[in-house]
DNA sequence: AGAAGGACCAGTGGTCCGTA
DNA sequence: AGAAGGACCAGTGGTCCGTA
């Protein structure tokens, strides 16, 4: 499992995020001395929140090889020492084409993709810990794995973020020409990342339909997919089809009903 | 998986256990009318404590066949209506020999092994009900299963029971012979259950250890024992072993140092 | 004393909703 | 408005310890 130079990167001025205190995961485990190990302190738990360590990411382009891409501006927080409460986050999505870096304070959805190999190489760090500790042993990636992400200074990875792209990724695993279509076609249309995160069920559910409708099957039989847990939406979706019930999920889910199904 | 009808005995007038109100666990799923069908209501949920059923075991006599076993007698308890809150707990387990019924208010061996093929049952009936309503289906005995084997009126079976003894259970199903002459052995000189539990723990770390100390692997690679998780007390025994650290798992591990490790 | 099991607890999967 | 993620919550795995 190689470590890529774009591993931490986060592109643009973004993370600004607090940064724990990076503990190494447990007392013995080694992170690796992947790029994360550039992070530095941080200060207490809750008290003495100011400083911030300016950068972390920026460390490498996303575009590998583009250098520094440019002075892409960076006026806001102002530079010196003291002050800036403001817990920065993560720069938003956009819909990008598979190999486009996302320009502006944007992250691309190749940036995305490669959180969640990321994630993986975690979880692959934490069980082979686990077993040279005769401790038991994660399949998926579990909370554990994300507060180790986090330790080992990955504080750009939270499980909301993955949880909420999950199916996204797994059209990118399992259909990858289909994902690129699709990703193509929403840029091409102005639409934004949530139209894009809807249309991704679509294809799902029909390679589901394919394949027996055992969505469970069907990431557990792939390798990189097999980590994540199957999104509760993807699977309730997938049962509604097979049942032939069309209409209804969305209204009867217990997630509020915003999402929209497969009406286009 | 056949029923058999052996299936609920507790033997002797044991289970005066409460009886939950058995709403078939969960509004369309059926228990599908094993001898657990036999019990009664009950009452509310914490009012009313009072009547109880009086025998719901006993249906069958776990020698199968013998019939109804002589008039063990039964006196305790009185028998008419009202009375009587004290909660009647299972008679305990006594160190029996392969195919021997336990006498008086005991329970036996094969009793007990009986009780984990019950709750993998019970996990199949969980399982079929979550896949024909497309919801995340379980792979091992969990709360959930214990939950629906209460409602389905196997009050006798609990979870830290059953989690007590797993490892006994993982010995059966790996080497019957070898549990079998331990049972003969420990019957014979007269030990108490707590003695023949802690003797289990030997002959599976002997079995790991031919295996390349893979207690997860030797678990999931055998049907009946896949539906079970891994006892922290082996996982830690198997791993000491491994270390060479033939000492010390009982006063680090957390449970409290009472186990005794393999010492005799 | 030896043993059965109610009930507790830390940490999980899941995702809402206050935030920016 | 669209989106990122801190933080909450119901139900889990695990087993202690008050009970009989």
């Amino acid at each position: 499992t190689p470590t890529h130079a774009l591993d931490a990167l986060s592109q643009e001025g973004l993370s600004e995020e607090p940064v724990q205190q990076k503990e190494a995961a447990g007392s013995g485990g080694g992170t690796g001395g992947g790029p994360w190990d550039v992070v530095a302190v941080g200060g207490g738990k809750k008290k003495q929140q100011q400083r911030r360590k300016k950068v972390q990411a920026r460390m490498a382009s996303f575009g590998d090889d583009e250098g520094t891409e440019g002075a892409d501006d960076e006026d806001e927080d102002g530079g010196g020492g003291g002050g800036s409460d403001h817990r920065q986050r993560e720069h938003p999505f956009i819909v990008t084409e598979p190999g486009e870096v996302a320009r502006g304070k944007k992250n691309g959805l190749d940036y995305l993709f490669h959180l969640y190999e990321q994630c993986r190489d975690f979880l692959i760090q934490v069980q082979s810990i686990a077993k040279e500790r005769g401790e038991k042993c994660p399949t998926k990636v579990t909370n554990q794995v994300f507060r180790y992400a986090k330790k080992a200074g990955a504080s750009y990875i939270n499980k909301p973020k993955m949880r909420h792209y999950v199916h996204c990724y797994a059209l990118h695993c399992l259909d990858e020409e289909a994902s690129d279509a699709l990703r193509r076609a929403f840029k091409e249309r102005g639409e934004n990342v949530g139209a894009w995160r809807q249309a991704c069920y679509k294809p799902l559910v029909a390679i589901a339909a394919r394949q027996g409708w055992d969505i469970d099957a069907i990431f557990n039989s792939h390798p990189q997919l097999s980590v994540w847990y199957v999104p509760t939406k993807l699977r309730q979706l997938c049962h509604a089809e097979r049942s032939g019930a069309v209409a209804g999920v969305a209204s009867s889910s217990a997630s509020g009903g915003a999402e929209h199904h497969l009406t286009f």
